[in-house]
DNA sequence: CGTCTTTGACCCGCGC
DNA sequence: GCGCGGGTCAAAGACG
């Protein structure tokens, strides 16, 4: 911008000159020169004033220069004025020496080439103010830049004061954006990490710029300051950073070091990972969650009847990521999903809220019964209200909004792995202090379960989305939604549910009506779900274990609200057609728990979001996913 | 022909 | 050490 510049003559003078240069590209366009060479304001880039020759066009070594990169149409059309200037010239020269040759036709004819002429400058003279104007905008623009550049420094010079830090405010900004690409991500570069963990965490929590980066941050502290965590892990995996040790958590820096060779030892002792089970009634042989899969095996468990699928994820070769499905001894209806791992790879949108959904799951697993951060801690409470975006469960049968309750249950699939379940079927008469929401004591020690239920025995499609419900024949406002889920970050729990609220309204008339769950019961379980402190804190880890640290894949719709959020805050363009693409749902039939729209979002919608998953929790699709008819089947192994 | 699924065999951990 | 069960491998077949 500090090579904008323009050259501009007023209108008033009959010679215009319009230069505007942006960025190297120089527009120039000479306007009427009918009248010679007289004066304007021709003033150049530097300011310097041009010398009359000059100002007189072709001869100007300076402006001859620019002329050279005129752009096309400016070019034509100076070429076209000054063609025709020509004969006005000479028939204006015969006149005046009274030369008896100059018919009258010749004089209409010039007539009419000056009113050609005239009409000419008028153009050009509009075309003027348009870039006048165009000028006046860009130059706005330009300020308005400035003024938040000049906030921006101001902001990293009173964090670096302090922090006693000797970065300077552009090192700054650059930090702020690696933060921004990071975040979500495998950390290309921990030592930047490190060094905005360590800022981050010297800083306060009402930062309020950074507010939605501090906000992860700080959670990645408070999750691991409690370490209340970790002895209930028998081999802390990295996939969350509940997982970390106690006394790395003390050491920001030291964890992210260590994160990758964490994610190594995980991959070496594959058993000690967590594993997050769903149970959700589910007619077709796997659900959808917008992930890839393969099957690479299938075995009679002991105990059950069905047969049990495995699956691991094919979006990249070397994601570890796997799943099993099994049917419920007990009712086949019931189709139990378990997920292992963690992506190493970037999802599809349409798989980012079940992996987020299961990385808190897993976040709250890993975190046990750890609750003294919960209460204390505002950012936390950030943290579950975001992440409820993402553990927003909806049901549906095509037809008929679904209750969702959180009930127990609970079942561990594997003693050797820390296991929650996700328990989707309905239970709405479980007894719980709260109707939607509890926390069992684990079969196993390391077991825990969050039950999401709704009170319909008979739905058939079950949809994951970022915090809405996917249903049939459903038309999601996405930029609505997504606006809402920068506001979860940006916002606290109240400001958060009633966007979520709003939004839900806003969405009655469409989701509701064909099918949607009621604003009031997405209310009512919102409330209850964050005002729960051991769901609160597991959030907090969720959100901790995506931003920070360890394997940094983690946090799905949590990752991708903030991810988003850090995109706005740093100024970027929010990638509003692409979330919108993303959270487009087709109207398509959705079979069974097959969504369509999850079978299309991969493919169009690319995830320009870079962000990794955690446990990624997948319903797969059933073609090219994952659905397996021998799952169904009777075929023994 | 490439990809995916099927399925029997194999490996490994755990309990006795 | 052995058996059991869970999990994985890989060849063969199916499918588009």
């Amino acid at each position: 911008m500090q090579q904008c510049g323009l050259v501009l003559l007023p209108p008033q003078l009959d010679s215009r000159v319009v230069c505007v240069r942006m960025r190297g590209c120089t527009c120039h366009v000479e306007l009427n020169r009918r009248e010679g060479s007289h004066g304007g304001d021709l003033v150049p880039m530097n300011g310097r004033q041009l010398a009359p020759d000059q100002r007189s066009g072709d001869g100007g070594s300076g402006l001859k220069e620019e002329k050279t990169s005129v752009g096309d149409d400016e070019g034509r059309h100076k070429q076209e004025i000054i063609v025709q200037e020509q004969p006005v010239a000479n028939t204006e020269t015969s006149i005046q020496e009274g030369r008896p040759s100059v018919s009258l036709n010749k004089k209409e004819k010039v007539d009419d080439q000056l009113e050609t002429t005239k009409a000419e400058i008028g153009v050009v003279r509009e075309e003027n103010q348009r870039l006048k104007m165009c000028l006046n905008k860009i130059m706005n623009e330009y300020r308005a830049l400035e003024m938040q550049f000049q906030d921006i420094v101001k902001q990293g010079t009173k964090k670096k004061v302090g922090q006693g830090n000797d970065i300077n405010p552009q090192e700054m900004l650059e930090e702020s954006d690696l933060v921004s690409l990071s975040l979500g991500r495998v950390p290309s570069n921990p030592r930047n990490d490190e060094k905005i963990k360590v800022s981050k965490a010297l800083k306060d929590d009402d930062e309020g710029f950074h507010e939605d980066l501090a906000l992860g941050l700080e959670c990645k502290f408070e999750t691991s300051k409690s370490g209340s965590t970790t002895e209930a892990v028998p081999n802390p995996s990295p996939e969350n950073s509940c997982e970390v040790p106690k006394e790395e958590a003390g050491d920001a820096l030291k964890t992210m070091r260590e994160s990758e060779d964490e994610v190594a030892q995980q991959n070496q002792n594959p058993t000690k990972k967590p594993r997050v089970c769903v149970r959700a009634r589910c007619d077709t042989p796997t659900m959808n969650d917008g992930c890839q899969w393969r099957k690479y095996g299938q075995k009679i468990a002991k105990g059950n009847p069905c047969p049990r699928a495995y699956y691991r994820c094919t979006i990249a070769p070397s994601c570890p990521v796997r799943k099993q499905v099994q049917r419920c001894a007990d009712d086949m209806s019931i189709l139990i999903t378990t997920y292992e791992g963690t992506h190493n790879h970037t999802l599809p949108p349409s798989a980012t809220a079940m992996a987020s959904t299961t990385s808190a799951a897993a976040s709250m697993l890993l975190s046990g019964s750890s609750t003294s951060q919960s209460a204390s801690m505002p950012s936390t409470i950030t943290a579950a209200t975001t992440n409820l975006q993402g553990l927003n469960f909806y049901l549906s049968d095509g037809s008929k909004p679904r209750q969702l309750y959180l009930s127990n249950p609970a079942l561990s699939s594997s003693p050797s792995h820390p296991t929650i379940t996700l328990d989707l079927t309905s239970h709405p008469s479980s007894s719980s202090s709260s109707p939607f929401v509890r926390f069992n004591q684990p079969r196993y020690s390391s077991s825990s379960s969050l039950s999401f239920n709704h009170s319909s025995e008979t739905n058939n499609a079950l949809s994951w989305s970022n915090g809405l419900f996917l249903n049939n024949n459903t038309h999601l406002h996405s930029n609505n939604n997504r606006n809402n889920v920068l506001s979860s970050v940006n916002f606290g729990r109240q400001q958060m549910e009633n966007m979520y609220q709003s939004f839900m309204q806003k969405n009655n008339n469409s989701s509701v009506a064909q099918g949607g769950v009621p604003a009031d019961t997405i209310s009512a379980a919102t409330k209850v779900i964050t005002a729960d402190p051991t769901f609160q804190s597991a959030l907090a880890a969720a959100l901790t274990s995506f931003i920070g640290g360890g394997v940094g894949n983690q946090g799905a719709n949590v990752g991708e609200s903030l991810s988003l959020g850090q995109k706005m805050k740093c100024g970027e363009v929010f990638p509003a057609s692409n979330s919108s693409s993303t959270l487009s749902v087709s109207t398509s039939k959705v079979n069974g728990c097959a969504s369509s729209f999850l079978n299309k979002t991969p493919a169009n919608t690319q995830t320009k979001s870079l962000m990794f998953l955690p446990p990624s929790l997948p319903f797969s699709t059933p073609k090219s996913a994952s659905a397996s008819p021998a799952e169904n089947s009777d075929t023994t192994n």
